[in-house]
DNA sequence: TTAATTATTACCCAAATGTGTAATAGTTTG
DNA sequence: CAAACTATTACACATTTGGGTAATAATTAA
């Protein structure tokens, strides 16, 4: 591997807008540890491409003709895991973002990043990091707060999160009642009333409801 | 605002390490426009020293005699939403992590952070980003990937997951049956093999697996 | 202190869940 | 082609789950 000597990185670059492309190939071309094995203006062909050069590490527009570079990170980690892909685009909207992230990416620049910056992004992403622009980072912590504002107002008490938790551990009733040291009816109630607190009727749906208001965490 | 003049911004610290919290009042305020305006060793009245000092920004520790970092930034962001909050800890933990976020910190670092790399991110910070070490920013992707390596381990077939999927989203065998339009008995008899390979016996510990390992996603 | 909430147990009963075995037909793969 | 895998249905049986109702003691809040 190239991090255990002196090579440097095989980097492939998928940009369109040709100058821009030349420009990158320029830049990071210029720092020791990277080498620009190729660049192409579309991804149709990115993992075969991947492949051909060994490449540790990709940069990647979106917003190219033919598969697009959301596609195109998807079928490089889908056949090539371990091969870093930073995406680095114009676009900046949530969907763009986050569908680039689930299809893989391990980082993501606006074109507004700096030169300074885009190396150290990928020097950063080298070394295990997931570089970011701030206006992404943003996105990202948002997305978070969204999803559960409503994490403790089902309001359950501490008896009810308890044999909650041991659900979701996969106990059966049975195996609830032994741990709380009650009886199989006591745990049947509460359940009842936790179900209905949840404004669910059945065990999976709680443990969904659990896992995903972040009731209960697993570890 | 602090951020339109030439006046530093109000910065409190709260860390119940007394060498550390003198080290980072010292290395901040060196930096001209942060002026640390106070520090304490708890977080239980955070947010009246907030308040109080009209703070722009806050670090934070996790670990901390009374309420804990967690709690102390629910409550800063509760009553002076505006007010930046940026988390410096040594837990790594998913849970910390994300529990931090919800809660609404504005970044997350880690306490090998640089000083360098500390200022420049409470710079970002105060200009819109959301600073975040690499683990961090790791874990945040990791959040959101589907990591297909973990679903394909378990060689679910397509009409596996599918039905799988229906159990997820709460539904009973019956209505799966409807759904899939299968009898029941074939629902039973896939759930059967889906909990084999899942290597669990139950509905609700299948759930808890395909959730976890992100084999069915949730919107 | 009274009222409300919480934790507990019990019982009945219907429906759902989970296991085993077995058989058929279609598809894939070596 | 043969073997392996996949999808399907069926039936029997035991266990689990979930709802309803009711009652008691302890704790907590108004």
């Amino acid at each position: 591997m190239n991090s255990f000597d002196n090579m440097p990185y095989q980097l492939i670059i998928f940009e369109d807008n040709t100058r821009l492309r030349q420009s990158l190939e320029i830049l990071l071309n210029d720092e020791t540890n990277f080498h620009v094995a190729a660049s192409y203006p579309d991804c149709d062909k990115a993992d075969k491409e991947v492949e051909k050069y060994h490449a540790d590490l990709v940069v990647m527009d979106i917003d190219m003709p033919g598969i697009g570079g959301v596609e195109g990170v998807r079928r490089i980690k889908n056949s090539k895991p371990e091969v870093k892909v930073v995406m680095h685009t114009m676009f900046d909207d949530d969907n763009r973002i986050f569908d680039s992230i689930c299809a893989g990416a391990d980082g993501y620049l606006l074109k507004n990043t700096s030169p300074l910056q885009l190396v150290t992004a990928l020097q950063d992403v080298m070394h295990g990091g997931a570089p970011m622009s701030p206006f992404v980072a943003q996105k990202v912590f948002q997305h978070f707060r969204q999803t559960k504002i409503d994490s403790e107002q089902f309001n359950l008490t501490a008896r009810e999160k308890e044999i909650l938790e041991l659900l979701v551990k996969g106990n059966s009733y049975k195996m609830i009642a032994d741990k709380s040291e009650v009886t199989i009816d006591t745990v049947k109630k509460h359940l009842q009333n936790i179900y209905h607190k949840l404004h669910v009727n059945c065990g999976t749906e709680a443990v969904v409801k659990a896992l995903q208001h972040r009731i209960i965490k697993l570890d």
